[in-house]
DNA sequence: ACCTGAACACCGTTCAAGT
DNA sequence: ACCTGAACACCGTTCAAGT
């Protein structure tokens, strides 16, 4: 009689304790941070474990990237969708430098692009000029919240020269800012409709 | 009598000779292989003489995308510049990839900035919306190169993907889906100085 | 002022071997 | 099927010491 942890015929960790114990380690302690080591740590396993689960690091990152996008909700406006997509990369740390770099490799499908061509689709663009809206779309949420996330990274660290970066006069929420960017990339889509092309 | 290489009194390497190098490097194995102790190498100089003119890697490769970027050029059209950038930033290998983590680390000044934010005015947009545009358009050349470049070096690597990718019917030129995108968001700007806000 | 030599605390990946 | 243990070839950074 012996307990289920020891029965050889039964799976010990899967994909997604795998991906989940990445989630874990990046959150703490943020891409940078994120290291074979530091996952087989927390899975008490050790690291050369990993790569029966996942053939390279890459393949394992392309992972925690589709965990943090989602999988795609229902259609929508355009600003919702990019909108959207842009919360879910906030929610985890150092998101967006994570699934660009998946994306970049060819590794992520992006479930947020296919409503976004089908939004600019709706909105009367023809289809290859769809593909560029969402496209354009896509790397416009992807750059502004890496940079973002990065001086979220900075002004932690360097808190010193926060106070100085700060002064009340040039304040300004970056959420606002995302929305006039965006804004403006959608307007140019509507203009591109009204063309016909 | 001694040679000039023997007087201590003399500057043996200068910030601009481990630049010199670091560049060498990067055109050579790109940002994966851009290491401290590759770029020693090059300088016949231990790694720990690098640590003399830079305090650590990244205020380096500041260095490295200031290079890239160059100095700003004259003023001129929006879509000008845009593509000027874009044009420096393809001429390096892994430019933009560089570029971009030196940015969002607040580490470097876009010079192709300026120019953006000018044209943006001249266009007839306000101070604030100015700047939006040119962040706009920043990510977007950035975004995309970055994309570009990736999938430039997967191509080299996975040749035996590369001809089930490049099947004939998707083939774009990405010259064409970039001025297409940048038409775009020029023409989002146009109508935003149209509506005066 | 500019660099050496050696060390420290890490990395990703591979592979034979175990159960 | 899933994991261990050990090794390989690297990293960035620090620091006393040399000239």
């Amino acid at each position: 009689m012996r307990a289920a942890s020891d029965d050889p015929s039964v799976p010990r960790r899967s994909k997604t304790d795998v991906v989940d114990a990445a989630m874990t380690v990046l959150a703490e302690n943020g891409l940078p941070g994120l290291s074979m080591r530091r996952i087989a740590d927390v899975l008490d396993v050790q690291v050369s474990a990993l790569y029966w689960h996942f053939p390279n690091k890459q393949a394992l990152l392309a992972a925690v990237s589709a965990r943090i996008v989602g999988q795609g909700s229902d259609a929508g406006e355009i600003a919702e969708a990019a909108t959207a997509l842009r919360d879910r990369l906030l929610a985890h740390r150092d998101g967006a430098e994570v699934v660009s770099s998946s994306l970049a490799l060819g590794l992520l499908d992006l479930p947020a692009r296919a409503r976004l061509v089908e939004g600019a689709l709706v909105a009367g663009l023809t289809d290859a000029a769809a593909h560029v809206a969402a496209d354009t779309l896509v790397h416009y949420v992807i750059g502004f919240t890496f940079h973002e996330q990065q001086r979220m990274h900075a002004a932690v660290v360097g808190a010193a020269n926060a106070a100085v970066d700060l002064s009340p006069e040039r304040i300004s929420d970056p959420g606002d800012d995302f929305a006039a960017g965006l804004a403006l990339i959608v307007s140019g889509i509507r203009a591109a409709a009204r063309t016909g092309s």
